[in-house]
RNA sequence: GGUCUGGUAGUUCAGUUGGUUAGAAUACCUGCCUGUCACGCAGGGGGUCGCGGGUUCGAGUCCCGUCCAGACCGCCA
């Protein structure tokens, strides 16, 4: 791989200041002279002496006594109104003072230049001489006060989203999603896929996560499954000769969520007959570049490439961070010649250098042992190398090992004076993983993941395969439609777990954005697969009979990608989680708290659903 | 299914070893203020300490249960 690529953004990503947006214009596109002929974020200096008409709401009332200022907010800025004794007739005046916060207002009025000029707004040269006003909604106290840095909780801001909505720092993250959707548009119908809609409402299907079940009305006893994906869709659309296909779509999979994750979310669902794991990826990477460039304004050379064992390898991880180094080396060879049995007896001993780490305290060193040794991570315990200025090392395991020893530890990890070499040990998959999240933590408390620093990785090679260690089963790492590399089928009879697929993820700054496969295009193959699946043919038939049937009436080669858009646009506004980028979304228990859904349904409708709910 | 953290004024939070009348900031209301823009100044109202039970002379504080929220593990082809 291209190692150490690190991309520094031209212009920085400025998500969450007040920095407004490409689609953020301050002018209005279309003019309502009933209730404005202006936005409140357009008028300038030059404006000065303009009769105009403005609506939106009242951000602020600010009483001096002889004057009262309003600040008028919309979605596209700040104006200030002024009445004054001077100038405002008295009963205007008095319904001025009125007002309060988030009213619903319209005025009209000239612009006059301000006395006092404020800088720090884009209109603020000028204010609105106000001669009519009129409340059109007043409006309640919101239970948050709607202001960049807002006084309110995530709760109550999820209860009341429609005025978190108002606020800068949601609304720009929606202006900015929309920007990144329609560069999305642009880029792909430029370069000739078209975009079709799949439908909703769709058959359950047992792999996978688990389905949100529609009752049919119609069916009695029968349900549709709402999509994981729309995979065979697009598939079936190849078959039908369209060739480059793209979707912006919604995805719903009912299982628990995370901060990165909605049970609804949107993918960049795309797929292209004719092509083989190449050439998706050139395509893929020309979007992806498309985006970087035009929304967070970076550069980025060709996206390095790794194979999904160098991933796990070298990182631990499938999906590795690559801003920074941190490279995992394993080092039996060079710790189990001694008597440190931890070591020994271990099927892995792998380590990282940890830069600058050399500084921590040992009450540092403490606390990073119990995070590891924490329920989430796990870890028996940590074994750490302190590589002083001097050349010298200090470890924990000196009673077991000499200087020597430790220097080509030192050697393996790359650690240079300074570091701290952490080390654990145990079975290979365990080790791997408790060492990644080693590595993300220091990493963060090092602060090395900048959010303004963009790092994608193409991760390819995945395993076609993924043995359930409960029951031994297999099942499809990524769907059962991946076809394996070429001349691997006969390895599933033989050995199942070498089988590597054409599939591949795309991966920036350690989070999966984008993943896919070259899909089976032969139904020889595709009843290959699903027999090592655990398919009966009945089931197999049953569940994907219309798939089956279609690739007999010539399929051509094709493959694509899906890329989860919210989580896209959150990692290119900078931003670690995605509920901000969504309007409505739902809580940690899959609840939309502002419609309180889900909810019960009555009686009537069960029944003519031909439901019953269970007896506990 | 599990682990951890939190729940006190409209809101964000503090509240010591269990001890008098539960505080601060902000928001809100009233008054004052000749250029504010986080305006300022003075005053005022505002609390079922999530809910239920227990320990105790006494519980915001300790214990048990429960609900809600957040982060994570499992899960997410």
């Amino acid at each position: 791989m291209n190692s150490g690529s690190k991309i520094i953004p031209k212009i920085q990503s400025e998500i969450g200041g007040s920095t407004h947006y490409f689609l953020h214009l301050p002018q209005l596109k279309f003019r309502f002279s009933m209730y404005r002929t202006h936005s409140c974020g357009e008028l300038r200096g030059k404006d000065v002496k303009t009769d105009v008409v403005l609506s939106g709401w009242v951000q602020k009332v600010r009483d001096k006594g002889f004057v009262v200022w309003v600040d008028l907010r919309d979605r596209y800025g700040i104006t200030q109104l002024v009445f004054d004794e001077e100038r405002t007739p008295s009963k205007l005046l008095t319904e001025a003072r009125k007002l309060g916060r988030e009213f619903v207002i319209q005025v009209k009025g000239e612009v006059i230049e301000r006395t006092s000029k404020n800088p720090q707004l884009g209109t603020g040269d000028i204010e609105i001489l106000v001669k009519e006003l009129s409340v059109l909604n007043p409006a309640l106290l919101p239970p948050f006060t709607i202001e960049d840095e807002t006084d309110g909780g995530t709760d109550l801001r999820m209860k009341y989203r429609y005025l978190d909505i108002r606020r800068n720092p949601v609304k720009d993250k929606l202006i900015f999603r929309s920007k990144v959707t329609m560069e999305v548009r642009k880029y792909l119908s430029e370069h000739g896929f078209i975009e079709v809609e799949t439908p909703y409402l769709i058959k359950s299907t047992p792999e996978g996560a688990r389905d949100f079940v529609v009752p049919s009305r119609m069916n009695p006893g029968e349900f549709y499954a709402l999509p994981q994906s729309p995979q065979t869709f697009k598939q079936l659309l190849m078959v039908g000769g369209l060739d480059k296909y793209f979707q912006i779509v919604k995805c719903f999979r009912d299982e628990d969520l995370r901060a990165d994750r909605q049970p609804e979310f949107t993918q960049i669902d795309c797929e292209m007959a004719f092509v083989e794991q190449e050439d998706i990826l050139n395509a893929f990477e020309g979007l992806t570049r498309h985006l970087l460039k035009e929304i967070a304004g970076v550069e980025v050379d060709a996206f390095p490439r790794m194979t999904y064992d160098e991933a796990m390898k070298t990182y631990g991880n499938d999906k590795p961070d690559i801003r920074f180094d941190m490279r995992f080396a394993e080092l039996n060879t060079l710790a189990q010649h001694r008597e440190f049995n931890v070591f020994n007896s271990a099927e892995l001993v792998v380590g990282i250098a940890v830069p600058g780490g050399a500084s921590f305290t040992r009450k540092e060193i403490d606390g990073i042992i119990d995070w590891l040794k924490r329920p989430q991570v796990g870890a028996k315990g940590m074994v750490y190398v302190k590589c002083n200025e001097d050349g010298s090392f200090k470890s924990s395991v000196d009673k077991f090992y000499e200087q020597s020893d430790l220097q080509k530890w030192a050697e393996a990890t790359g650690a240079k004076p300074g570091d701290l070499i952490c080390v654990l040990s145990g079975d290979i998959d365990t080790t791997r993983t408790q060492l990644s999240a080693l590595r993300m933590e220091m990493a963060e408390r090092l602060g090395l993941r900048n959010p303004a620093e963009f790092a994608p990785l193409w991760v390819i090679d995945f395993p076609l395969l993924e043995k359930d260690e409960e029951t031994g089963d297999y099942h499809a790492m990524h769907h059962p439609f991946t076809s394996p590399k070429p001349g691997q089928l006969e390895l599933l009879d033989t050995d199942p777990d070498a089988v590597r697929a054409n599939a591949y993820d795309l991966v920036l700054n350690g989070n999966e954005i984008g993943g896919g496969s070259i899909r089976i295009h032969d139904k020889k193959v595709q009843s290959i697969m699903f027999r090592h699946l655990g398919f009966s043919e009945e089931e197999a038939k049953a569940q994907f009979g219309f798939l089956m049937e279609a690739f007999q009436y010539g399929a051509p080669p094709h493959g694509g990608i899906a890329f989860g858009l919210d989580r896209l646009v959150a990692i290119l506004g900078g931003q670690e989680t995605i509920r901000d980028f969504i309007a409505f979304p739902k809580n940690n228990s899959g609840r939309d708290v502002m419609i309180d859904a889900p909810a019960p349904i009555d009686n009537a409708q069960l029944i003519e659903l031909n439901l019953r709910l269970r007896e506990e």
